[in-house]
Order: structure tokens, then C-alpha cells, then sequence
DNA sequence: AGCACGCCGACT
DNA sequence: GTCGGCGTGCTC
């Protein structure tokens, strides 16, 4: 008699009521199935689509309860083995629910019934039909020249008519009978035996060839960091390593910020590597990001290359994983699954048993800590490549600038370089690292400030609309005409903003044309590459932005960069603010005379004497980083030490205390029982004490120390025993990027 | 998450 | 008398 096989199945609900394994009986229709498969299963009263995640011969709970696996979803495990393991990896690590996991690692369409099939879908004309004449048989210019594509090519992908030509007329030559289609399962099979046609090498410099033979000599799971200048060649050691570990029959995942990819990348790593990349950006449609997940998974393609979640792409046998531009914020995934794509991405390596690698130009103290106890090897490519040095650094007290009867928020000297750059014919680049007019409005007379009335923050100007908004739920006001409090009607305007600079100049400079980019003006799709080829073009002259203008492009013309504000990220109350500045910094000098033309960058700030703004001004970024980790080793921050935040916000200030007092009480017992971890431990309402109508408390912790790891976990779980009013929401925060 | 079961108010 | 409010509890 053959053995009852029982499956563990987790069901497609994300609750936490439910977040376990369910057991299942496995039907001998559905011997098939393994470990990876989504499944329909009986749930209650109803079916629910669920993810096997093993098979079992027993199963220990009542047998007369079980229920049997109703049907398989797709012909294969979409789930592969590897991702099972990184799944356990992410939710003990980041106490995810197990679906979290899960849902992460398919394309979202394939879930809930929609595009499920790993199905194939070719059309070709039907042999009745063979040898007539397209033209006299149809009518339609469309349905002809489907016709015609298809007598010259007898078989095609039904996706790839579609999209070149139309989908309507394909569809009516379906229903006239002349066009028959055929699905085929999407096979897997093996990365293809590399076919290397595009892949031309490059002569590299030795340093960037040294790079390379460590990464690719590396044979095993380690790390590397590139550190690397602006314009020193990273991209050609990136593509070095990919094409290596693509001849040796691997496959790679290469991450970059999603503000990176732009069409140029796509050109240059689809002209090296061809149909071998898939590309996983934000632009693509729900099936377009099928489409690249299935050529990934069938091993089509062999390179993903995408933001974030690119992380997830399903490779098999990876061979390579890059992280470009390492120190990028957005690898921090801050809600929902919370993770750090660095530790996912040292998982993922450590598993498959490949090198990591990471670059920037100005790595995170993070990583660079790392380099100096020898956990990841630093790779370093000091030069730039045409040894063009970098730009002129001026460092400019706003505070003299007050004394000297200058009350504009323009600099003098800033103001004569974009006379002079105009006047060359050149452009010029202003970074404010706020949006909006002004950051708030207050009353002259009384000192009354607008505020939102869901949220605890002060309304910022909006002169497109004559608005006030609020920048944390987006609420609109109609801005002030008099003030609501004593009926004055001398308005204060607060900081600048990038509306107020983009006035000042459009007054200033008439002839000039200006444009601004910043997260108002690039609300409708591909509005940013709209602005940034406008820019380009140079039908431009100034381009005013927020940070989101300090990435990406290059511009040859710009041959001038101000800073208006430096200071703005420099005294945020958080252990990053210097780390971010300096790569704030460095990044936007990055963008100043990049070609035959020297560039010059004139930062304005009211702390001229910030090491920060030194060691920027001087391209040291080893001095900066020997600075900044000896502050952190002082004073305990990362990464000598974990920021643990737990956030409460709840309507009612009453419903808070009743999950947020047990559970600060035992995080406070954890803390007396080892004292020497705990480096900082408090519980206050939030910096923002209000976010859309809901309070907001938290528990703050530093904790350092071999049983870190341990310690936090305890807090996950002290936090999740105490969660008994479903009115709070709650959640842990590890280094979180805002301490709002 | 859903959906059923279950125990109290205002309607044909 | 019953329709229906949403509190509570369960789903292999």
C-alpha cells in the first residue's frame, strides 16, 4: 500500500491569524505536486489559493480533519528550492508572515487567479489557409500585415504579434478561423549555452581589472566592496563579472536604484548582453513584468536587472549578485515586508555560494566598517577614468552674507556664477532639498502657524495652487489670505522651498529658461525623463530640483551646481544626517563639469566649519568615514550598535497604552537582565506626535553586542505577546531611515 | 482575511 | 414574532 502523503500548504491570506502551516492530503491525481507549488485548497467554507512549502508522510494533526488539495494551480513549482530557504531566512530574520515571503517572490499577477498559466501561447495560420493571398482574403490593412508576418514566419509568439502589431486583428483572424493558436508549457530547462555574439570586452584599466579577477577568482560566497569615484568605471566592472559568470553557465542579479533605470542602462547592457537580461522596473506593465519574470524563471534570460525586489528574480544556480550604488536608501525596504536587501542579498549569495558585490562612490559606513574587520574585501578604483579632477568646491557662509545686507537666499557669488554660466552659453544645476514654496506659513502679528488637522506637522505653501499642503497625508488647504487666529493679513513665509527658488530666479534671470523637478512636477509617468531630456537638449538653462536631479544623468553642459541648503539634511535629528549630507554632497559636486569644461560647485550653508562640508569639499571620503565612525564609536549608533524602534499609533491615546506599557515593562526586564547590551532605552510619543488622526508612541533602543541578534528577536516577540487591542497598529523598525 | 454562528434592538 | 446589527472565533 503506498504511504498517505500530506502536504504543508500556506494559505494566500495575509493575516496573522492564519500565518502557519496547514496540513493537507495529497491525492494520488495529484502525485505530482512538490514542494513549491501553489495549490487551491478548502478553507472553511470557502477555497483559497495556497503554496505548498512541503510534503510529509504524517501528518500530526487530526486526521479526520484533513481535507484533500482540491487542484494545482500552475504545471510547475513556482516557487523554486532556493526561495523556499530564503523565505525561512526572511521571516525569522524580519518576523515576516510566511505570505509576505511568498508573495514577494512572484509576479503579483499571477496570484488570485489571473494570469496563471506558465503557458506559451504561439499562433499560425491554418493550413486551409496556407497559400492564399492575404490581400484578397482580407479586408483590414491590420489584418493583412498580421497575415502576411505570419506566411513569412509560419509560427510566433502570440505576445510578440501583439505588441507589433495588433491585437484586435490578430484576434479577429482567430475568430474567422484563418489563425489557430497553440500553447505550449513554458519548459524549464538550463541557462542556455552562452551565446557571447554582443559580448565584446572592453580594454580595462589594471585597477579595474584587478577588481574583477578578485570578484570572479572569488569561487564561493563572499563580498566585495567597489569603491569607486564617479566616472572611475564601475559599470565596466559590473559588466566584466556579469559576462563572467555568465560563461561559466550562471546566472547573475544585478540592483540598482529604480532612479537609475533609465533607457541608457537598458541600451547598454541590452547591446552587451542581449536577450540574455531582463529588465524588472517600475514602467513596465502588470504582464510585461510576467513576461520577464517567466523568461527568467524558464532560463531564458540570465541577468536580472531591476530596483529592490530584483532581489527576488528566479535564477537559479546564480552565480553573481551586484548591488550598485550600495548606499542608496532605497535597498531599505520600510514597510510592509520590512527587509534589508543587503542581508537578503548575502543570504541569496551564501546559499547559491557566489560572490556579492557591492559599489559606490561613497559607500555607507556600514559596508565601509565592514572592509576595515575583513568581512567584505574593498575593491578600490581611485581614478577617474579620463583623469579629469573634480570640480571646484566652494564652501559659502550664509551667515556673512546676512551681515552684509544680503537678506535674499541667494549668495552673492552664487548669483554672479549664473550670470556668468548663462552668459557662456552654459547651464547650471540648483539643488533645494525641499519642496513645496515654503516649509510653513506663519501670522506677523500673533506667530500663529498653519498646521494639518489630521496630522501634527506645519502646512507647507504650494504657490503652483496656492495651496497649503500636508507632506505627510497629502490633505490640501486653501492657503491664507488673513490669519484664522487675529484676522492679521502680514503673512510669514517659512524655508525655501523649490517653488520659491524657481520664482526668485524666473524673476531674476527672464530670459533664461528654467525648469524644476521635485516630486510635484513628476507626479504623471515618465515625467522625470520628460524634464531630464528637456534639460539635455539644453532647451534649458537652470534646472532647479530636489535630490532626485543628484542621480542618474549626465549632463555635459552644466559647468555650475548650487547647494542652497546643505545644512537642511545635515541637522535632521537622526545618526545618519552627516552620512547623508556627505553623499548628498558628493553626488551633486558629481554633477558639475563632467566634460571639456571645468565645473564649480558653490554650496551655501550657515556651517561653514562642518566636517562634513571639509571633507566633501576635499573628495576624502576615507577621512570623512574615519571622522564619522569615531563619532559613531563614541557616542554607540550604527554600526556599533542597532536602532530599534517600536511605533504605536492607534485613534486613541487610551487603546496605546494598553499594548505599549506591558510591553515597554518587559522590554525594560530584558534590559536589567543585560544592561551591557542595552546602549539606550526610552518610551515617548513620537517626534510627530500625530499622523492622519492616529497618535503616535514609541519604544527607542540602541542595543549592541554579541547577543544583538538574540536581544532583538526577544523584542519581536515581547512586542507581538502584547498586542491585544486590533486598534493599534504597531510595528518594530530597525535602523530606521526617519525618526519622525 | 472572510465567513458563520450567536445573541440583543426596531420593523412588517 | 423575525430581520439584521456586528462581536467572537475558526479555518488543516
Amino acid at each position: 500500500m503506498k504511504s498517505k502523503v500530506y502536504a504543508s500548504v500556506i494559505v494566500d491570506i495575509a493575516n496573522s491569524e492564519v500565518d502557519k502551516i496547514f496540513d493537507y492530503r495529497v491525492p494520488d491525481a495529484l502525485a505530482h505536486l512538490t514542494a513549491g507549488c501553489r495549490v487551491l485548497v478548502p478553507f472553511g467554507v470557502r477555497d483559497i489559493e495556497g503554496y505548498i512549502i512541503g510534503l510529509k508522510e504524517r501528518s500530526d494533526y487530526d486526521n479526520s480533519k484533513i481535507k484533500d488539495i482540491k487542484a494545482a494551480l500552475d504545471p510547475y513549482p513556482v516557487i523554486l528550492p532556493e526561495m523556499l530557504r530564503l523565505m525561512e531566512f526572511m521571516t525569522a530574520r524580519y518576523h515576516l508572515k510566511t505570505v509576505d515571503a511568498l508573495r514577494l517572490f512572484i509576479p503579483s499577477e499571477m496570484r488570485k487567479g489571473r494570469v496563471k498559466e506558465l503557458f506559451q501561447t504561439f499562433v499560425y495560420i491554418n493550413p486551409e489557409y496556407e497559400s492564399f493571398d492575404g490581400d484578397t482574403l482580407l479586408k483590414g490593412a491590420g489584418q493583412r500585415a498580421v497575415f502576411a508576418f505570419l506566411q513569412a514566419e509560419k509560427r510566433a509568439q502570440q505576445s510578440f504579434v501583439n505588441k507589433n502589431f495588433s491585437a484586435a486583428a490578430l484576434k479577429n483572424l482567430k475568430e474567422k478561423g484563418i489563425v489557430l493558436t497553440e500553447s505550449v508549457g513554458a519548459m524549464r530547462r538550463p541557462a542556455s549555452e552562452a551565446d557571447e555574439s554582443h559580448d565584446i570586452d572592453i580594454v580595462l584599466t589594471d585597477k579595474q581589472r584587478a577588481a574583477v579577477s578578485a570578484v570572479t577568482d572569488a569561487g564561493g560566497y563572499s563580498r566585495f566592496l567597489l569603491h569607486g569615484v564617479t566616472g572611475s568605471g564601475k559599470t565596466e566592472v559590473y559588466m566584466n563579472c556579469i559576462s563572467a559568470a555568465v560563461k561559466k553557465g550562471r546566472t547573475a542579479i544585478m540592483l540598482v536604484p529604480e532612479i537609475s533605470l533609465t533607457p541608457q542602462v537598458f541600451r547598454v547592457f541590452r547591446r552587451r548582453f542581449g536577450d540574455k537580461v531582463a529588465i524588472l522596473h517600475s514602467g513596465l506593465s502588470a504582464g510585461e513584468r510576467f513576461d520577464e519574470w517567466r523568461r527568467l524563471y524558464g532560463g531564458e534570460a540570465v541577468i536580472a536587472i531591476g530596483a529592490r525586489s530584483a532581489i527576488f528574480a528566479p535564477l537559479q544556480n546564480l552565480g553573481l549578485i551586484i548591488i550598485d550604488e550600495e548606499h542608496d536608501g532605497s535597498y531599505i525596504s520600510e514597510s510592509n515586508p520590512r527587509y534589508f536587501t543587503h542581508e537578503v542579498a548575502a543570504a541569496r549569495a551564501k546559499d547559491s555560494g557566489c560572490p556579492l558585490l557591492l559599489g559606490s562612490a561613497t559607500p555607507s559606513i556600514d559596508s565601509y566598517c565592514e572592509t576595515e574587520t575583513g568581512e567584505i574585501t574593498l575593491l578600490e578604483l581611485p581614478d577617474r577614468i579620463n583623469k579629469r579632477r573634480l570640480p571646484d568646491m566652494r564652501i559659502l557662509d550664509m551667515r556673512t552674507e546676512v551681515r552684509r545686507g544680503n537678506p535674499g537666499i541667494f549668495s552673492a557669488e552664487l548669483l554672479r556664477a549664473l550670470h556668468e554660466c548663462i552668459e557662456q552659453g552654459n547651464q547650471a544645476m540648483i539643488f533645494i532639498n525641499r519642496r513645496g514654496h515654503s516649509s510653513f506659513v506663519s501670522c506677523r502679528a500673533c506667530g500663529y502657524v498653519a498646521k494639518c488637522a489630521s496630522c501634527d506637522v506645519s502646512l507647507v505653501y504650494h504657490r503652483d495652487d496656492e495651496t497649503l499642503k500636508c507632506h505627510y497625508c497629502g490633505a490640501s488647504y486653501s492657503m491664507l489670505t488673513e490669519c484664522p487666529e487675529c484676522g492679521d493679513e502680514h503673512i510669514r513665509y517659512g524655508n525655501v522651498g523649490t517653488q520659491r527658488v524657481e520664482t526668485e530666479l524666473k524673476t531674476m534671470f527672464p530670459k533664461a529658461g528654467i525648469l524644476r523637478m521635485d516630486n510635484d512636477t513628476t507626479r504623471t509617468k515618465d515625467a522625470h525623463l520628460k524634464i531630464l531630456g528637456k534639460f539635455l537638449r539644453r532647451e534649458a538653462q537652470i534646472l532647479i530640483g530636489t535630490q532626485m536631479i543628484a542621480k542618474g544623468h549626465d549632463f555635459p553642459f552644466v559647468t555650475l551646481v548650487g547647494l542652497m541648503d546643505a545644512d537642511l539634511s545635515l541637522h535632521f535629528s537622526d545618526y545618519r544626517a552627516a552620512e547623508r549630507t556627505f553623499q548628498l554632497v558628493t553626488q551633486v559636486a558629481g554633477r558639475a563639469g563632467r566634460d571639456t569644461q571645468e565645473g564649480k560647485v558653490i554650496l551655501q550653508t550657515y556651517s561653514p566649519k562642518h566636517y562634513v562640508y571639509r571633507f566633501a569639499a576635499a573628495g576624502d571620503y576615507t577621512g570623512f568615514y574615519k571622522k564619522e565612525s569615531s563619532i559613531r564609536l563614541a557616542t554607540k549608533f550604527p554600526p556599533y550598535s542597532k536602532v530599534l524602534r517600536v511605533l504605536y499609533s492607534a485613534e486613541k491615546e487610551s487603546d496605546i497604552g494598553e499594548c505599549l506599557k506591558p510591553a515597554y515593562e518587559r522590554v525594560k526586564e530584558l534590559a536589567e537582565q543585560n544592561r551591557a547590551a542595552f546602549a539606550f532605552l526610552n518610551c515617548m510619543r513620537s517626534p510627530v506626535k500625530r499622523i492622519q488622526d492616529k497618535f503616535r508612541f514609541q519604544i527607542l533602543a540602541r542595543i549592541m553586542g554579541q547577543d544583538l541578534d538574540k536581544i532583538i528577536d526577544s523584542i519581536y516577540n515581547i512586542v507581538d505577546g502584547t498586542l491585544t487591542n486590533k486598534e493599534v497598529m504597531c510595528f518594530v523598525e530597525i535602523n530606521p531611515q526617519n525618526l519622525n
